[in-house]
RNA sequence: GCGCCAGUAGCUCAGUGGAUUAGAGCGUCGCCCUGCGGAGGCGAAGGUCGCAGGUUCGAGUCCUGCCUGGCGCGCCA
């Protein structure tokens, strides 16, 4: 990364004042690199000249001056390579500028990374999870879902470039009372279609307790009649609905999955809770806490002891006292699997606040399980509240009658719900105004960014018909052409593209993406200056400047569709 | 009652402990089209960063207390 050789430039000045005596031998902290607000303060700043004070005060008791240590630093700094100037300003501020000709060439970096452009090497070696959604298996997702599928995507994204090696995981909840409550509601509704469709006699079963009654359950029951005909009416509803089961199971996951993939969401691996407990791994893992006396039996339930640990106030029920698991049982197992059987080195959760108060328990669990907990974190994000024509959408949910994943995206587009949902940092609700999203107008961002890639294309697009060669192929003068990018706004739009490392770093530290979608902003408002000011294809502009800067929008081209690709969206070649 | 999160411009939101002016978009008010997509660009007005203390050379950012709103504290998930 820039950042990285910058700081290695500033540590090995700072190795270079201390070994010629101009700096005290004293243990510095590291070299901090930061970006300053403000354009004329440098590229790049480091404050390191004020922290150093304080250790040289810590260390000898002397007071140092800030300036002066900044100045011996900057002396030790060579010019050169990226390195364009450096200055020392303000209490002992070192800032320094990118050189002008390692600007100009960075475009033909760009060129060459393409597609993977910005990517880092954090994450090299790491197998890293993220599971997410994992919404319950009994019917379409409820749009509040769809933030924690564009999250847990994005962020997976940003993983991949930052170098982790990333899986995406669903839970599918195929095992606890809520899918079982499904099933026997599906079974109701399956029965009652075949009584219509087949004739045969009423029984008046009715959708039991708590079960599910949306209008879909008929839908799934229509395609379990499909593909059984009236098969399973015919067993004992006991036998009937363990067969259903698989069907049940089988079309809801399929759905959800369509839902998913119609706005680019898809996964790598489905994993079944229930498949914990068919091999066995659940008992094993309660029996094994049990012989740690983590886990014991009392007033005739099981309990994991989760208030030996830090964080938490009560213990934990793993088995009620009519023997049947909580869903905190196959948790447990399900974490185990994660770290210890497929070796995660780390593994992120996305959830939605209300289970926040899941967390400390987890937190034991690892503890208890003799993992780090750091290994498992855990990204909150808070409810959506859609509003549509200025009012919130209601929705009842006695009567299964939800507002669907499917339905928003029907509604604005894959796009515009991505955008809109990761705008807003994880931990703050979003107030998701629908009728706004929809709107083609300036107060649309989404459109605005996407604009500004078709505007680009079309450019390109253009200077192919206009005689240029393919712009889309680096020509074999390239290095020399992009020495004649020297007008500001050219400039600008090199350095910001340049940050494109620094925001995929960022939003992997924060395990939060949304600073992507200013950054995708801030691209395209640079770009568009560039555009004002900078002709490229006029008869006035000398040829080779006119091929010059042909190769810089086809880097802000790369640069713009590969943060909107992180985002999960698409880069339009025209609107 | 306890815990977690939020409170920044009229609205929607960024903000990684540092340099006299805390940013963006929208909205408002002015400009810029004989030129590559005006779904654009430039500029202006607009802020007690919820309140009160504290730490620091320096606080929107860290600490404490309080106010307001949301969520959580089940043999639910």
């Amino acid at each position: 990364m820039i950042r990285d050789q910058i700081r290695q430039i500033v540590t090995e000045a700072v190795g270079s004042a201390q070994s010629s005596g101009n700096l005290p031998a004293v243990d510095f902290p590291p070299v901090e690199i930061e970006r300053p607000n403000q354009a004329d303060h440098g590229d790049y700043s480091s404050n390191f000249a004020l922290l150093a004070t304080s250790a040289i005060k810590k260390a000898t008791g002397q007071r140092a001056n800030p300036r002066q240590i900044a100045q011996s630093v900057v002396e030790n700094i060579p010019t050169g390579g990226l390195v364009g100037s450096v200055e020392l300003a303000g209490p002992g501020f070192i800032n320094i500028r990118l050189h002008e000709n390692w600007l100009q060439q960075s475009v033909l970096s760009v060129l060459e990374q393409g597609a993977s452009f910005g990517a880092i090497d954090r994450g090299k070696g790491q197998r890293w999870q993220v599971e997410y959604v994992s919404a319950n298996p009994t019917g379409p997702l409820h749009y509040g879902g769809g933030r924690n599928a564009v999250l847990g995507d994005a962020l997976a994204n940003v993983l991949e470039a930052a170098g982790y090696d990333v899986q995406r995981e669903f839970y599918v909840n195929d095992s606890g009372t809520q899918f079982q409550l499904f099933i026997e509601s599906l079974y109701v509704c399956y029965i009652q279609l075949c009584e219509e469709l087949d004739g045969l006699t009423k029984r008046n079963l009715e959708i039991p307790e708590g079960g599910y009654q949306g209008a879909y359950l008929h839908d799934y029951a229509k395609l379990v009649r499909e593909r059984r005909g009236d098969r399973l009416a015919h067993l004992e509803p006991g036998e009937a609905r363990a067969e259903l089961r698989e069907d049940g199971r089988e079309i809801v996951v399929r759905d959800i999955e369509d839902e998913l993939a119609s706005m680019g969401v898809t996964f790598d691996r489905w994993f079944s809770e229930k498949s914990l407990y068919d091999e066995g791994l659940v008992d094993q893992l309660l029996e094994q806490l049990s012989d740690k006396g983590e886990v014991i039996k009392r007033d005739g339930a099981l309990w994991f002891l989760a208030s030996s640990y830090p964080g938490n106030e009560k213990d934990e029920v793993v088995v009620r006292s009519n023997g049947a698991p909580t869903y905190f049982a196959s948790d447990i197992a399900y974490h185990y699997d994660k770290f210890v059987r497929r070796k995660f080195d780390r593994v992120i959760n996305v959830w939605a606040v209300d289970h926040q108060g899941h967390i400390p328990r987890m937190g034991a669990v690892m503890r208890a399980l003799e993992l780090d907990p750091e290994r498992l974190k855990i990204l909150l994000y808070n409810l959506v509240k859609l509003i549509r024509d200025g009012q919130e959408v209601k929705m009842s949910k006695r009567s299964g009658d939800i507002l669907t994943v499917r339905e928003v995206v029907e509604e604005v587009g894959p796009d515009a719900v991505r955008f809109m949902l990761l705008t807003t940092s994880p931990e703050r609700s979003i107030d998701f105004d629908m009728s706004l999203a929809v709107q083609r107008k300036n107060e649309n961002r989404v459109y605005y960014v996407q604009y500004g890639h078709a505007r680009i294309c079309s450019l390109l697009q253009r200077a192919a018909q206009s005689g240029h060669q393919n712009p889309e192929k680096v020509p074999d003068d390239a290095a020399e052409i992009v020495g004649l990018l020297s007008d500001p706004a050219e400039l600008t739009l090199i350095r910001r593209m340049l940050e494109m490392e620094e925001q995929i770093e960022l939003a992997v530290d924060r395990l939060s993406p949304h600073n992507l979608t200013y950054y995708a902003e801030d691209l395209t408002k640079t770009f568009s200056v560039f555009y004002e000011n900078c002709q490229v294809l006029h008869s006035d502009v000398p040829r080779d400047l006119a091929r010059a800067r042909l190769l810089l929008v086809l880097a802000a081209k790369t640069a713009l569709s590969r943060v909107l690709n992180l985002m999960g969206m698409s880069a339009p070649e025209e609107m």
